[in-house]
DNA sequence: GCTCACGTTGACGTTAACGTAAAGGTAATT
DNA sequence: AATTACCTTTACGTTAACGTCAACGTGAGC
């Protein structure tokens, strides 16, 4: 069965299904430069890269980045240049990406903190509402 | 010094200043009904506890929580109502919250592998560059 | 009085991130 | 042929989250 070899691909509606977005969103993140998918005809083929992509892109956004954001992580990934002025300044923007996740970290804990008390304090007054 | 037993407060552009943003954002907050300082005249005069409430929604606007999102934690946390029905509403919200940091600490924990790589691979193209 | 610093309200503008709709094309199925 | 499902482009609209600006008031200090 030659199909082991076939490249994978995907629709638009493949993908918007598979991430529960619409079409709309993922033709935006086409226009915003951030996926590019290959064409029949008029028709989008998005490959599996494409894929892993828009993935990345919907974890950035779940986490508050911006587009451009997750743009300039894409961009981390998959670096177009490897002269060494390009690759410090990549160094930085990983370390910088890095300290903003960290903040990130604190700030769950903090909050999951919080949530904690909240529950305490609901517990509580259920307690006393049952007796 | 009796100075001890006053409520500490600041104006907005303490508060402004102190957490790097506008007093516009400050006002912002307020029209959305998230903080509701206390008034001398016209002018605004923010407790204590109104300080809490901007450290927290600043903490979720890091975590790219909406306003409303922030206005239900800060109601989360503050319950304003001890029957039977809201509490258990109030839980309920309490293990959404929690699934959703949890997914949040999850994306960051891929995040974070994915930028390691990038830096073995950006290190490795520094050391080629280099020979 | 003048200037400066801080504060106010009101209102329009900007940007990011899509949503919605219209109009049209292409297969596949009945 | 008609219908259905999927696809396209174009373009305007909506919402969230402020930014910017104008006009004004109030102290305090020179």
């Amino acid at each position: 069965m030659s199909d082991l070899n076939v490249k994978r691909t995907h629709s638009i509606s493949d993908l918007a299904r598979e991430f529960d977005i619409t079409t709309r969103t993922i033709r935006f993140y086409e226009e915003a430069g951030m996926i590019t998918p290959e064409r029949d005809g008029q028709t989008r083929i998005y490959t599996d890269q494409d894929r892993v992509k828009l993935k990345l892109i919907l974890r950035g956004k779940r986490l508050g980045f911006s587009l451009a954001e997750s743009r300039e992580l894409i961009e981390m990934y998959d670096p177009s240049s490897d002269n060494a002025h390009q690759l410090n300044a990549l160094q930085q923007k990983i370390n910088e990406r890095r300290d903003a996740l960290k903040q990130q970290l604190a700030d769950i804990e903090i909050m999951q903190k919080e949530l904690d008390d909240a529950e305490t304090r609901c517990q509580a007054a259920m307690a006393a509402l049952n007796n």
